[in-house]
DNA sequence: GTCTTGTGCGAGAATGATTCTCATGCACAT
DNA sequence: ATGTGCATGAGAATCATTCTCGCACAAGAC
């Protein structure tokens, strides 16, 4: 019942892609594409910005990244682990944490089904001003 | 401390302003800007496609209107009550439940405190099938 | 009621992120 | 080593949103 017949990814090993995840692995924060492709020039590594697009969708359909849609209409993105999990974001330095959260899962699914609604999903990020942001000003 | 020298709005009141607030409030779920704005043109409103954004803008400033940024890069706009509250979307249909949600305030703010974040902020939205659109497939 | 003033409006251009096109290149299986 | 097809790259195309600028009108002054 889950997927029958949803061929295997099959992703190809490529330079560029190699590229893209080992950058993603160095940085802390969310990045955007355009600064992403800009670091990647700027180390050497000459990659196309249509390929760091497509590496970071590839990355994300495989949950090997996360996305984040920032107001500006600029989506960010980072590595992150496999599992489930929410972030607490700096507003002010990007650096990001990650966070478990049994009981948001558990209330979200509660919730959904009081309302008759099935097959749920939820988003959740924290904003916030990390200690030493804060200590700045 | 509030904000003592922050100019109050002042909005003026004009019938493209009011058309817009009109439209939303007959609408139930997140509509685009330019959804809205092919809406009102339908109706016979004929107000340019900016001065829809910049109502949207103003609207959402003064609280009585809710942005969603879905994944496809366009801005969903929606009529919302002033008080803090989340949002049930169905996916297929647009159906939306405004829900209130004390146990995630607190633990927004727990998870928040532990990690040495101040001035919290969170964005949470659930997403499923309504019973409806579950029905018909 | 009329006048003055500055904010809001409208149409189209500009911006900027993301996606598409298509010829060429390279990863992978044989 | 070779063949097959997915991946790449440069630039064009797309699309939502914002900006520009001259004109209109809402709100307060008189």
């Amino acid at each position: 019942m889950s997927s029958p017949d949803t061929a295997p990814p099959a992703r190809r090993q490529t330079r560029q892609r190699t590229a893209v995840l080992d950058l993603l692995d160095e940085l802390d924060g969310f990045r955007s594409a355009q600064d992403l492709h800009a670091l990647l020039r700027e180390r050497g590594d000459s990659v196309g910005l249509a390929t760091v697009y497509r590496a970071l969708q590839a990355l994300v359909d495989d949950g090997l990244v996360d996305v984040l849609r920032s107001g500006e209409g600029e989506a960010a993105y980072r590595r992150c682990s496999p599992v489930h999990h929410h972030h607490l974001v700096c507003r002010s330095c990007g650096r990001t944490v990650e966070v478990a959260d049994p009981p948001v899962e558990r209330w979200a699914a509660r919730i959904a089904a009081e309302h008759g609604f099935a097959d749920v999903q939820h988003e959740l990020e924290v904003f916030g001003t990390c200690g030493s942001c804060a200590a700045d000003r």
